[in-house]
RNA sequence: GGUGGAGUGGCCGAGAGGCGAGGCAACGGACUGCAAAUCCGUGUACACGGGUUCAAAUCCCGUCUCCACCUCCA
């Protein structure tokens, strides 16, 4: 069984052969932090947290490096709106970001470099590129250092662009620039801007070029040459182009293979942005809705195609999960959670399985999984197909719990289990646990809703179903489901 | 203008030459005091027009519409 993955260098679907066996190296362009980030921003980080745990269940030392962009332009002017140091503006958004993806169930990556450490690493690399010709150091003393875009042959190999039909840039600032396409590797310090966003450098005191800097960290912690290069479809080109370019003219192998997630759309199908964020915050969403059905609704579609974002969407995916979780409850409560244990305990080895290649527990591991499952999550990450399999084990567990086959439900539950730890999605998840509900409370809240049950039981037995009703009626207006089961009433919210 | 992608049943969303993924919603049935939940059943879908083929949602040609990138963007 091989992982296929669909190269967007190459535009077809490729078998993934790690650079080393049983290693697979990742590096995904991570977020400029210059405010909040929306639900589109996060997709990605769910879509490569979900590569990332399956290609760590199937037995790999998953890698993945994802960096923190905390210079830039954005940054700079945003943080002079704000009124605060542009280091303090970077590292309040690089928190929310956390915390956002945090909230998504996303394991943190291998590493997440700052762009700021890594400025010897930057100048070395243009120091490179400049010796092997492909990089010129603006004459107009500014201090800029340009890639030479018309002496890289192969530019465009990434995006498909052809140099000679790309609209000439409306370059509002072209300088020291020999031609339009190329682009910045270092700019020089302008006065006015933040002497504490300036470094010293050969060429003169200035701050590197956005492309620059996901090189020198890609390089420098995964190697010469990695599996995986991964970003949103909009870094595609100039972003990921320019990197490929400099980086292989720098004299590095660079990415293998690139990897691009289409982007969540506003109801109108347009691409979600900062001027159409309102309302799509990833705070805003997690405070309404449940943040499990959240990731659930952003990876059930496939990476490739768009999401289009609405309240409807999101309440169909809280529905949905919700028909999941019942099915995993009363399989528990009848049998024990013995299968639903085994899963958790399944799924707790796998974030050891990103630190050290495991081919030992990945059997046992994919042997938890219906074969269709696996063979959709191995053709380029198809959580669709995986995600009908899900539903395909609930169906059958819960007719084997209808039939009284417990052996059959048992192995069901196991399945959902196994499955939902893949995706990230698993109850036992520490990820999804509540701490904002204060210690000592549930259980007295719990504790309150069974006296009101117990009394609506008593009613029931004397046949006084008015006054059983009026009980569960009450409940429901607090939002409380009630399902009088064959061992007796439950509730959930 | 260049490059790439998309149009599927009430809605969402897969698939990519031949047996109707899956979900949500709806309707009927079983179960239930009634519900809820669950199970069973119910759909002659693939933008349009041509063509290839024994067979096309899937391939080819053309048309229309939408989206993205080419300027910062997940």
């Amino acid at each position: 069984m091989t992982f296929t993955l669909y190269d967007s260098a190459l535009g077809r679907v490729v078998p993934l052969q790690p650079l080393r066996p049983g290693e697979v190296s990742v590096y995904c362009c991570g977020l400029t932090v210059q405010s909040a980030p929306h639900l589109g921003h996060v997709r990605k980080e769910v879509v490569f947290d979900t590569l990332r745990r399956w290609l760590a269940w199937s037995g790999n030392k998953v890698s993945l490096v994802v960096n923190v962009t905390d210079i830039d332009d954005k940054i700079l002017a945003k943080s002079a709106e704000a009124g605060r140091p542009w280091y303090a503006h970077a590292y309040l958004y690089e928190r929310e970001l956390h915390s956002a993806t945090a909230a998504l169930g996303c394991l943190p990556p291998t590493y997440e470099p700052r762009a700021t450490g890594h400025i010897p690493e930057m100048i070395e690399l243009v120091e490179a590129i400049l010796a092997n010709g492909h990089a010129y150091v603006a004459p107009d003393g500014s201090g800029d250092v340009y890639f030479d875009t018309l002496s890289w042959p192969s530019y465009g190999e990434v995006s498909g662009q052809r140099l000679a039909e790309m609209a000439p840039a409306q370059d509002a600032d072209p300088r020291g620039k020999r031609d339009p396409r190329d682009f910045t590797l270092w700019k020089g310090y302008q006065p006015g801007s933040p002497k504490t966003a300036s470094w010293p450098a050969p060429w003169g005191r200035g701050r590197p070029g956005w492309h620059l800097e996901c090189s020198a960290m890609a390089v420098k912690y995964l190697g010469d040459s990695f599996d995986i290069h991964g970003g949103g479809l909009d870094l595609r080109f100039p972003h990921h182009e320019n990197e490929q370019a400099q980086s292989r003219a720098a004299g590095h192998a660079f990415a293998r293979h690139w990897m691009h997630n289409a982007f969540v759309t506003d109801p109108q199908g347009e691409k979600m942005s900062k001027a159409l964020s309102n309302g799509m915050l990833v705070s805003e969403i997690t405070a309404a809705y449940d943040p499990r059905a959240v990731r659930f609704y952003l990876l059930a579609p496939h990476y490739r195609s768009m999401v289009e974002f609405s309240d409807k969407a999101l309440a169909e995916a809280t529905a949905a999960l919700n028909r999941i979780d019942s099915f995993a409850a009363r399989a528990a409560e009848r049998l024990g959670g013995g299968q639903a244990a085994a899963a958790a305990e399944l799924a707790r080895s796998v974030p050891a399985g990103t630190e050290k290649a495991d081919p030992t527990g990945a059997n046992a591991r994919l042997a938890a999984l219906p074969a269709a499952f696996a063979a959709a999550l191995d053709d380029d990450l198809g959580t669709p197909a995986a995600v009908a399999q899900v539903y395909e084990a609930v169906r059958d567990g819960n007719r084997a719990l209808d039939a009284d086959d417990d052996a059959a439900a048992a192995t069901a539950l196991g399945t959902v289990e196994a499955m939902l730890a893949v995706l990230g999605l698993s109850l036992s998840d520490p990820a999804w646990s509540a701490p904002s509900s204060p210690d000592g409370l549930i259980p007295i809240v719990d504790g309150l809703v069974q006296a009101l049950l117990d009394e609506r039981q008593g009613a029931r037995a004397r046949k006084d179903y008015a006054a059983a009703d009026a009980i569960r009626a009450r409940l429901s207006d607090l939002g409380l489901a009630i399902k009088d089961t064959p061992a007796g009433p439950r509730w959930s919210r």
